[in-house]
DNA sequence: CGGGTTGGATTGTTCAACAATCTTAATTGT
DNA sequence: ACAATTAAGATTGTTGAACAATCCAACCCG
């Protein structure tokens, strides 16, 4: 047995919420599906009072959506939300690009997780493809050293995986933009500021596009 | 009696949190200082099991910190936090004001704020100063319509509003923005979007070193 | 067929208990 | 005396059961 699957310092209670927002982001509930407090809590072996932890958790992360007296339900952000996220994103990594410096630390995860990226094509693993660009403009928000724009990013993003989630195929959605990142990288490591945010926004409108599209596709 | 106190449709640990919140705000707890289940739960009533739901809102909300088997301690934000605060306030609310349009109503509500502020300091209220320019700003990032940047950025106000109420006197911290914030909502006006963002940048410049100068003479 | 009623199910909250972990103070060895 | 160790006490982590409050759906009655 490898290091892995440790001890695991952290409590139950924040365990058992990251396997569920591990499901909630791989699609394994349906869209404003209700999640009853009895079934899940026997379904994963804790007791209602650490669920309910668990649950104030993730809808804190806007992963489930809560409702007093009736229960909570997996969110099911819509087209709205979707332009609501992109929105956000346009604003926090337009900024974050902008006070970017030419050898900033993040660059060089963004240049890897580009890498990766195309590695993961190569084995045609597009789950794969999709977490490394998560991780690509995850680091692209980083270029602004700034943790508390970084935890709300990682809100935005994790919510845009649960759209996927919802998703049948993502593959398409994932491809055109390996290229793009690469080509974002490398107008920062030539220090193109004012080209790189040009580039980004064209590049979120398109993103944008794209998953409203899919969206409608699956009505 | 009045309408007010009616049922309150909230749930229990809501309006508790709500109540801890405004007490946090207000500077009734030490920075850093242990807060303890047991205590906390018979001082306001509820069960420990429900304080600890309380709990972990507010710690989403970065308005008290969780170390795990320890406890949970009252956030203090320090110099750093402040920077890291004001760096991703730039962002935002650079990035709201270049979406604006001039016949947004949120112009309006930046306008109504002003004027309440200046009623405030006729009255010697500083406290309500400080509310109505933090409602000021919130209206202002209104301006970009997108209620998940608003969401991140009311956490950002309230880590600020933490750390105000760990200052005794914050009446100089406020009194100089009145005038700034008119002149703001007149740009904006007149959609003068470009002069706007940078007076608004020069803004919140300012408003950071007067909020570290105060930090540091707090020592 | 529509509107109120009732019963059952689910959530909201509390309590008491025990396990796991941390803190503090006494204890021990040098 | 001093550092490390151990033991005791307090606090957090988690559970199970219980009951009140609320919601839901089937039922009854006009």
């Amino acid at each position: 047995m490898t290091k892995a699957a440790e001890d695991d310092e952290r409590s139950l209670a924040t365990r058992i919420a990251a396997d569920i927002r591990g499901m909630l982001i791989s699609g394994e509930f349906a869209a404003a599906e209700k999640l009853s407090e009895q079934q899940m809590a026997s379904r994963f072996g804790i007791s209602r009072n650490t669920l309910r932890e668990v649950f104030r958790l993730l809808t804190s992360q806007g992963l489930l959506d809560y409702i007093p007296n009736r229960g909570v339900f997996v969110a099911a952000p819509g087209e709205a939300a979707v332009v609501d996220i992109y929105r956000a994103r346009r604003i926090i990594q337009k900024g974050a690009v902008e006070a970017a410096s030419r050898d900033h630390p993040a660059i060089a995860r963004m240049r890897a997780t580009v890498a990766e990226a195309e590695a993961a094509r190569a084995e045609g693993d597009w789950r794969r493809v999709g977490t490394t660009n998560m991780e690509f403009h995850r680091a692209m928000v980083d270029l602004c050293d700034s943790p508390r724009l970084a935890a709300a990013f990682d809100l935005l993003l994790a919510e845009l995986r649960l759209v996927f989630g919802q998703l049948e195929d993502t593959s398409q959605l994932h491809e055109p933009y390996i290229a793009l990142n690469a080509a974002l990288t490398e107008l920062l490591e030539r220090g193109a500021l004012s080209r790189a945010v040009s580039e980004l926004d064209a590049y979120l409108v398109k993103s944008q596009h794209s998953v409203l599209a899919a969206l409608r596709r699956r009505g």
